[in-house]
DNA sequence: AACCGGATCAACCGCCAGTCC
DNA sequence: CGGACTGGCGGTTGATCCGGT
């Protein structure tokens, strides 16, 4: 039998986003939320499978994001949460807001991995590299840690609203951003909301990503992932609008406010 | 200036767990 | 209870970038 492929994949187009593409599922999720992925590329004019809707939204569109490099914080976060948690790379993106798994895994793999060998130690033990007898013993994740084991993430969080660092802009990013200021349509919805008090949910701060994306799972209406949208847009004022390139969100304010 | 190899990272794939009917 | 469906996760791939020669 077999299950169904994610999509239909005829006509699903694959490889890099195009910026009219990116604008138009960051225009859809702006006005209808985070709701049902497999629905969202026939709604928002698509040709994209759910899943690569969802990944391009929750590792590069999401406006908290703070893109990149790690700070040397965030780094020594990543490697701590990893000697405890072990490939859960969710679960460390967790604790480092504005970064996804993604970013956290191939930072891993590129840069953190080979600075730890460099160091003598094991990235997967976490262990000095010539004291490999034991390597099963302090590898296994599941060892010596909870989900709310008291791990701070202020450091990460203090320097969060000030220093991305400055390749946090493309080319192709300004090309989009700039058709997204150019966009009636988006400009509109963001400033009635922008000009609406905004509910206090803070679902987008931290861990929130999950948890706003469970709000929306759970329930279905629309309204509700609004109002997640309206928080992570103050979470976008909190983080520093500018760090994501996000900054005509500001211009687009106060001309609402005009 | 051209080429090459390594580094980087966005995106895809397959699997799994939770939920719904 | 079991199958179908969906979202999420971790591993992997491949296109692009970048520095060295």
């Amino acid at each position: 039998m077999g299950r169904q492929p994610c999509c239909d994949k005829l006509g699903v187009k694959k490889g890099p986003w195009t910026a009219e593409e990116d604008k138009k599922l960051i225009n859809f999720i702006l006005t209808n939320g985070q709701c049902c992925w497999r629905a969202v590329p026939k709604l928002a004019g698509l040709r994209r499978c759910g899943k690569s809707c969802r990944l391009r939204w929750t590792n590069y569109l999401r406006p908290d994001l703070k893109r990149g490099l790690l700070s040397e914080d965030e780094e020594q976060l990543v490697i701590d949460l990893h000697s405890r948690l072990g490939n859960r790379w969710s679960k460390i993106a967790a604790r480092l807001p504005g970064r996804t798994d993604n970013e956290i895994k191939n930072h891993w793999n590129t840069h953190i991995k080979k600075k730890l060998v460099k160091m003598g130690i094991d990235p997967v033990t976490h262990e000095p590299l010539n004291n490999e007898s034991k390597p099963e013993q302090s590898s296994s994740p599941d060892n010596n840690i909870t989900e709310n084991e008291g791990i701070t993430n202020s450091s990460s969080e203090d320097n969060s609203s000030t220093t991305p660092t400055s390749n946090c802009s493309t080319d192709d990013d300004s090309t989009l951003l700039d058709s997204i200021c150019n966009d009636e349509t988006l400009l509109k919805s963001l400033s009635l909301w922008l000009d609406e008090p905004p509910l206090a949910d803070a679902s987008w701060n931290g861990t929130g990503a999950t948890a706003a994306t469970e709000t929306c799972s759970k329930e279905t209406s629309l309204p509700t992932c609004r109002e997640d949208n309206i928080a992570w847009l103050l979470d976008c004022q909190d983080f520093g609008i500018h760090d994501f390139g996000f900054g005509c969100l500001n211009t687009m304010n106060t001309l609402a406010k005009e």
